[in-house]
RNA sequence: GCGAUCGUAGCUCAGUUGGUUAGAGCGCCGGUUUGUGGUACCGGAGGUCGCGGGUUCGAACCCCGUCGAUCGCCCCA
């Protein structure tokens, strides 16, 4: 016999109830991008590995280590994408799209990261994600905001709240990280290893630090308010009104900070409280949703400046929050008790299928045993047909309770069959 | 990349200080029973105990390696 082949670690093979929650938010996430009037965009799924260097930045995680790359037979370095937000960046340049801004786009699909898989996490994984680009305006980040806290109440996701940053405009953010720098090059030698080394890296990282010798000196770091322009502080504000004007919930969450490169002014992550069901749920891996503003992306593509914001969501995560949900109940089973009653069995289910119910056939195996697998299906309804005593038999059982459309099939039944034994 | 735990039937698992032919429940297939009914019983298929090596008279069990899974660190969705 040969051997099976092994699926590639950290992929997965969705089935069932993971498969149905799955396609729940994808589903809901097509609704309700389409209320917002987001276009849809379909994405290569890789691109040259410039693509992703260049706008997610040399030193991130992302590029320097997690990108799954390889050469095409041309010898060019491509890379399966790690993130949807570079390629829909280059696209916008490549294809003229400017003629469209402001350009709300959303699409989702598998994305590919070199990491150790864990709970939520994983090497081909699936996000959904919304960019809104050639849009300066606060208002974008708050109608950006909206549309996914709409998302988040109508996968009927609870407990999860809206943690919000600003990491000024460009002056703002550097000037805030050199004195960050400044701070805990003082006290270098007791930061973690981690923070030493993130101190030359990505020293904003060391606010969102999880090691205790490094919260000591968290606290007392330099705030990003104190750095913030004129212009910065009044973009925050007017972010901060509007989804207040909405009926977003968020919370001030200053040491919030993206790992790319590419973000500006609005930072922002859902995240599940501490302690609640949802945070169970998802492990270490918190945050279900996130995203900014990335005004400078353009520019490291070499395109004119443009100011855009988006996010992007794990649909694994967000899966995982709505167990059980988008599995659809039996409407309909049909049991042949009997060999010579297969063809009306397999007539009726047809009839129903026409009619727009989900209903199942059992004609295989046992013809004894047919009613007892269709009732464990447990469906609104169940109707058999056999040959007892030498009379042909149907019958229609309504199997549970509140089954809204019970009047509608019994019709449907009835019209066929007239009488129940003839 | 680092650490911890774990790999026995399709699934969930048991398997004594190492000792005959590796078990159970569920599921699947067949039969009987019941006959407006989620019944009960009988039988069957299905495992080179993740893979490779070692220790031993003898390994599912002990040791080493490897692959995989899970969880955590890092990082991220």
């Amino acid at each position: 016999m040969a051997k099976t082949p092994q699926a590639i670690r950290g992929t997965q093979d969705i089935f069932g109830a993971d498969a149905e929650a799955f396609a729940f938010v994808v589903e809901t996430f097509e609704r309700v991008r389409r209320l917002y009037r987001f276009r849809r965009v379909e994405m290569p799924v890789f691109e040259k590995t410039e693509v992703f260097s260049r706008a997610i930045g040399e030193t991130t995680d992302v590029v320097s280590k997690e990108m799954y790359s390889f050469d095409d037979r041309g010898g060019e370095s491509l890379t399966l994408r790690p993130e949807f937000t570079a390629g829909i960046a280059r696209a916008y340049l490549s294809n003229g799209w400017q003629q469209h801004a402001p350009l709300k786009v959303a699409t989702h699909g598998p994305l590919f990261r070199y990491e150790r898989p864990q709970k939520g996490r994983y090497r081909q994984f699936h996000q959904i994600d919304a960019e809104i680009i050639g849009a300066g305006e606060p208002q974008a980040d708050v109608e950006l905001l909206a549309m996914a806290d709409q998302l988040l109440k109508e996968l009927g996701i609870e407990g999860v709240t809206l943690h919000l940053n600003t990491l000024g405009d460009g002056g703002s953010r550097e000037a805030w990280r050199a004195a960050l720098v400044e701070h805990f090059r003082a006290v270098k030698d007791e930061l973690s290893e981690d923070s030493q080394e993130r101190l030359e890296k990505n020293p904003l990282r060391i606010l969102d630090s999880k090691d205790r010798r490094d919260r000591r000196f968290v606290a007392d770091a330099p705030k990003i308010d104190d750095f913030l322009s004129d212009e910065a502080r009044a973009f925050f504000d007017t972010v901060t009104g509007g989804l207040d004007a909405a009926g977003v919930k968020w919370t001030r969450a200053e040491s919030l900070v993206r790992g790319l490169d590419y973000y500006r002014h609005t930072a922002f992550e859902f995240i599940p409280a501490e302690g609640s069901e949802a945070a169970g749920k998802l492990g270490s891996q918190s945050t279900i949703l996130g995203g900014g503003r990335y005004d400078g992306l353009m520019e490291s593509l070499g395109g004119a400046p443009t100011p855009a914001v988006g996010w992007a969501a794990g649909i694994e995560r967000l899966a995982m929050l709505c167990e059980g949900k988008g599995t659809e109940k039996l409407e309909i089973a049909i049991a042949a008790e009997n060999v010579e009653r297969e063809g009306d069995a397999a007539e009726m289910v047809s009839i129903f299928r026409r009619r727009g119910f989900n209903a199942e056939l059992f004609a295989t195996g046992s013809p004894r045993k047919r009613f007892d697998k269709a009732r464990k299906a447990q469906p609104a309804i169940l109707i058999s047909f056999d040959i007892r005593d030498g009379q042909r038999t149907q019958t229609l059982t309504v199997a549970g309770t509140g089954y809204g459309r019970e009047a509608d099939a019994s019709k449907i039944f009835a019209d066929r069959w007239t009488e129940v034994n003839r």
